[in-house]
DNA sequence: CACAAAACCGATTGACGATCGGTTTTGTCG
DNA sequence: CGACAAAACCGATCGTCAATCGGTTTTGTG
């Protein structure tokens, strides 16, 4: 899944908003370069073709949705990448160890709660 | 750090090969679709400008080695795409709790081990 | 039902990878 | 040292895809 610059921040306007229509989205991202609603309009119809947002229809236009949530697309886009470049899945581990060994104290503590959270929510059942 | 199918294909073969100049990639990754020598020779040219093939001259030819591991690149990838798609830090944590739940308890176990291991190299002054 | 608003369609441009043909360099060997 | 083959290098073409927008067609709604 390769997006354009437009189109991720398209999609980062959507985590941080609910819902809006073309117009909108035209309206809230204007930023240095000049662009044409039309264009807005057109990308997010990629975005909905790629399934990356939902819209429906009220009244005149369609209203549009992010279609998940940042960390499951982002969770996506790593599994994509490691897909790419590995035949075992354990490609993957290795990469977590490289990551790593530039995380923070914290932050592998952090990792590791998510762990047992997992872990947990396992045995209930869930 | 976005790659066509050939440089794919080139990296991989890399990560298995130590060392080789254009024409036994060629011939070793000669498969369905024919290709030139010259086509391979380009793409090893746009990885080397690319930073992720070192080459020195050996006689007539380039010799070709990748710059890094698998497991680097890979890392390097995933980082990538998190700082792609964020502006703090910790959306990679919650990336990773995505991913974590879809891995397999092994899976997690190793990830734990080498959370320990990271730990480990630090004390050590490493 | 008319009209404005928005969707839809199609064309163009700009990156960039893949692919090669042709030209220039450059080792090496007699 | 000079010819020749091998490889590098250059540049053109093609295909894909995002970005951009003009113009046409739909479509609600007053």
């Amino acid at each position: 899944m390769q997006l354009g610059n437009l189109e991720k921040s398209v999609l980062q306007y959507f985590w941080d908003t609910d819902e809006a229509d073309a117009k909108r989205v035209h309206r809230e991202l204007a930023d240095d370069t000049v662009r044409t609603l039309n264009t807005i309009q057109s990308t997010l119809d990629r975005l909905y073709k790629k399934k990356l947002l939902f819209r429906n229809k009220s009244g005149h236009a369609f209203i549009y949705r992010a279609a998940m949530g940042k960390d499951t697309f982002l969770a996506r886009l790593v599994r994509e990448v490691a897909a790419d470049y590995t035949d075992n899945e354990d490609t993957l581990l290795a990469a977590f160890s490289s990551l790593s060994a530039e995380m923070t104290e914290t932050q592998l503590q952090a990792l590791e709660s998510l762990i047992d959270q997992r872990r947990a929510s396992d045995k209930s059942g869930k």
